[in-house]
DNA sequence: TTATTATATTAGAATTATTATCATTTAAAA
DNA sequence: TTTTAAATGATAATAATTCTAATATAATAA
């Protein structure tokens, strides 16, 4: 089974942060909790929503936050091209497809590609790399 | 035969521009010459490589070159974690690992990957998208 | 060849996202 | 409760990019 953040309570947060002997704040709380409400949302997004619960939190104090939980690898961020960066929760394996004309990003979820891919490159190791990270960037319009 | 730039002497790319309608200026020519010669440069590689032959073209135009070579499909960018720009010419389809350590992107050719993906997305169609990019974005640290 | 004109170049200002600094506050261990 | 290393917050600094508007030029047509 997939633990998906959605299903975090409170309490769950907080021992994800002390398993890994991260000290739990409020800020930290709020801003996870706010990651687990979006999707791949921008810092400034990231803001609002905090702002909702916690509106005293700073802007610094969110930065912070966002780039501490990718050094602990719980989220993980990615930059698409409009040079904003964006960040989301390390749960199910996904990819995006970039919206050139929107400048929108849309998670892609592909069990089958996933596969696929995960498949490939157990028999293929590329010599002299550790690879931590593989996403395939789709780009590309929406045709509504 | 896969033609890449390299290979390109000044009036082939007198052609490329003129057969798309293109004016061709001395400082275009430039910026894509001195792209032949780098791999996927920032803005700032390209000045630096620019300025070589052209002393006295200014950022301005190299960023206005590039940008518009790229609505042209000449050449496309990407946009590295690190969040400077990065340009190259539109030859052999590949990908790229960065590197996360040194903030470094690397290119990545693999055929065999290609005709998978290639082959995958024939065969699955993403609803309502029309997909004009598919890059595989590759993180990890290089091991020396 | 020259005149015309739409387009390209340029210098510099403005913007935007992000990072850095450092004083103040606080979570959690002793 | 006290202590202290770490987190937060206000603000300044930076870096990449975009914008603006004046000037220059490539390419077309006369």
């Amino acid at each position: 089974m997939n633990i998906t953040p959605d299903h975090l309570s409170l309490e769950d947060i907080r021992k994800i942060f002390s398993s890994k002997g991260i000290k739990v704040t409020p800020q930290r709380i709020a801003v996870y909790q706010a990651l687990m409400r979006l999707e791949h949302p921008s810092v400034e997004e990231v803001v609002e929503e905090v702002h909702k619960a916690f509106p005293t939190i700073t802007v610094s104090t969110v930065y912070n936050v966002l780039e501490f939980l990718c050094d602990q690898d719980i989220i993980s961020k990615l930059r698409t091209n409009s040079g904003r960066m964006h960040y989301e929760n390390n749960s199910t394996k996904h990819h995006h497809i970039y919206d050139e004309e929107k400048d929108v990003l849309v998670d892609y979820y592909d069990e089958e590609l996933n596969s696929i891919l995960t498949e490939y490159f157990k028999k293929k190791q590329i010599v002299d790399w550790k690879i931590s990270g593989c996403q395939l960037y789709l780009s590309g319009k929406y045709k509504e």
